[in-house]
DNA sequence: GCAATTTGACCACG
DNA sequence: CGTGGTCAAATTGC
């Protein structure tokens, strides 16, 4: 009795889901590679390929967590950026899923509009309770001075931070970021991105939840008449997201905090700032925090390479 | 003016 | 009771 109970409904239809979505872009891929359409520059080919990519990628990593439900393994998936299949199979399935929730709690308050208004929160379908249940893995993404972002390429949704805090033991804070769409489309995907004590180059981001928002998929309204109109269609920032937007956001990123520095322009610029062992301590401090986070620069909060290489090919291609 | 971040307070859990 | 996670008002950026 005890076999696949362990996994909800919710798990299973997401796996369910998941699978064809791999199946499907998987296809598409091939097929792209296949029939490489004179239609399209090659510029656009690429990027649909790029695109494939990722979706291939993400679903088989949503596969993989979903496989490892809340066990407390970390993806380590820095030294392969360009490969997303290789830390499955070692060991498999590492602990035993049952910890996923022990607790036999009964009380599934699927509203909380119903009773209490203490808290006027708004459609809560998942309560804390369940947010635990939520599959959680983690990534390392390390940057590199001039390389950008090395990692897995899956932030391809727009995120909004809410909160920071400083975690104990820890050197840097750690910062909370959610699904745009969590009110309007009841995403309840979270993400936190901490930067490794030891490695400053290394950020851990912990996904918690999947997207369940429809984002990727279509423009509403599809204007024809206004297609280079970035404010105009948000929506699909994500999965069709364009360099264009992405550079857009990544910049938005990294000019943070720039403003402690002389050149808030040189993002890049590694070798000018001091290592990040400067931080030292700096207890005399205390009021004005160090604005040489190289964390905010660098902030792979959001969605980053993919793209980004591709105007880098632009240049080399000159 | 709107939307995203900041930041202190609040809350839940171990 | 300490710690981590979230909320929400204030602030900032666009």
């Amino acid at each position: 009795m005890e076999g696949m109970d362990m996994l909800s409904w919710e798990q299973k239809t997401l796996l369910n889901e998941l699978l064809v979505g791999l199946e499907a872009a998987k296809k598409l891929q091939t097929r792209l590679r296949e029939a490489p359409s004179p239609l399209f520059s090659p510029t656009t080919a690429e990027t649909n390929q790029i695109l494939v990519n990722q979706i291939v990628s993400s679903c088989e990593r949503s596969l993989l967590m979903l496989n490892w439900s809340s066990s407390p393994t970390t993806v380590q998936l820095i030294p392969t950026p360009a490969t997303v299949v290789p830390v499955v199979n070692s060991g498999g399935v590492p602990e035993s899923p049952a910890s996923i929730n022990g607790s036999p709690r009964s009380e599934e308050f699927v509203d909380g509009g119903g009773s209490s208004d203490s808290h006027h929160r708004q459609d809560y379908i998942f309560n804390s309770k369940k947010r635990k249940m939520l599959p959680k893995w983690s990534e390392k993404v390390r940057i590199s001075p001039e390389r950008g972002l090395e990692g897995p390429q899956d932030d391809v949704y727009s995120w909004r931070k809410y909160g920071q805090k400083d975690i104990l033991g820890a050197k840097f804070p750690r910062s909370y970021y959610r699904c745009t769409h969590r009110s309007t489309q009841n995403c309840w995907a979270t993400k936190q991105v901490q930067r490794s004590d030891g490695d400053a180059t290394v950020f851990e981001v912990t996904y918690r939840g999947t997207h369940t928002c429809s984002q990727a998929i279509t423009p509403p309204p599809a204007s024809p008449e206004k297609q280079e109109d970035t404010r105009l269609r948000p929506a699909i920032s994500t999965t069709t997201q364009k360099p264009k937007d992405l550079l857009q956001s990544l910049k938005s990123n990294l000019t943070v905090r720039t403003d402690g520095l002389d050149d808030g322009k040189d993002v890049f610029s590694f070798p000018d700032t001091p290592p990040f062992y400067t931080y030292g301590d700096f207890s005399h401090v205390e009021s004005s925090p160090p604005i040489f986070d190289v964390a905010d620069w660098f902030n792979p909060t959001v969605e980053i390479d993919t793209t980004f290489p591709s105007f880098l090919h632009e240049s080399i291609y000159y």
